[in-house]
DNA sequence: CCCCCAAATAAGAATGTTCCTATTTAGAAT
DNA sequence: ATTCTAAATAGGAACATTCTTATTTGGGGG
């Protein structure tokens, strides 16, 4: 995944290429793990410095959105986290520290979209975690 | 599910029976659909009109991790609802207006659990949610 | 019945995220 | 190039939820 490529997407669906746009994605190319929004909102700050934190959020979203990231929802009002989609999956998440493993599989069950569809409903997305606590978090206790 | 039912789990797990929690339960027992943490407040403090915000979140929590209480979490900044556990399950919920509709089935795979076993994780919970539009907030738009 | 103390609470501060509004701007049309 | 407009932004307010700390209390043991 390049910036270029992102920025492609952004052109195809007709939303505006902004300088501030550029800056995060360079950002979430740059991190190793997947980052915080703030930890973002640092790292595009680099190459341009106004960006707010609001635009950060806006962004992230539509990126989810988009498909472009995977966000990771941690618990008790931690900073959730966001992974550059490389194949569409979900995440282990350890309740002490944040970390994430990642797991092999997308447990959506066909018969929950048709569900879905009966009702009438607009399928947007989904969302699927499981929290627990990794062998050093497990110690600490 | 009655009151004293749950009030029994609480003195089996040693978690001490107060007024505030009566009230909190009531409250819940008391609602048609999945209340939100603020309308268990207002109805909690009809019985006991001093409880506090906090004190119903960490209740809420509680019986979540104890398995009486499922989360549903909506997106968008909107406060969660709580709904009374009668069998385990998710939602397919609206971004509109946070309404829900119950999944037939839990799609958390065997596998995944084992995945987590290896690597030494010790699993808590999860969590799963489906996004989209209802008929009605699709008109809307 | 009274003491004791871990557990629970109230109140408000703090945190993560989204919303509101006035201002700026990307990019299409001229 | 210039103008125009819907989309994007900055900044700060608002919101849901959790944390901190000092105080209170349920319920077990003397």
């Amino acid at each position: 995944m390049r910036v270029l490529d992102v920025i492609k997407q952004f052109k195809n669906k007709g939303y505006k290429v902004t300088p501030q746009r550029r800056a995060i994605i360079n950002a979430l190319l740059l991190s190793d793990g997947p980052p915080t929004a703030t930890e973002v909102l640092e790292k595009a700050r680099v190459s341009h410095p106004g960006v707010s934190l609001d635009t950060v959020y806006r962004n992230l979203n539509l990126l989810v959105e988009m498909g472009c990231l995977i966000q990771i929802n941690l618990k008790n009002n931690e900073k959730s986290r966001f992974e550059i989609v490389k194949s569409h999956h979900h995440h282990l998440v350890c309740l002490g520290c944040g970390e994430s493993v990642c797991l092999e599989q997308c447990p959506l069950l066909e018969r929950d979209l048709e569900l879905a569809k009966e009702k009438g409903y607009k399928v947007m997305g989904h969302a699927f975690e499981i929290y627990g606590y990794c062998p050093a978090c497990q110690k600490t206790v």
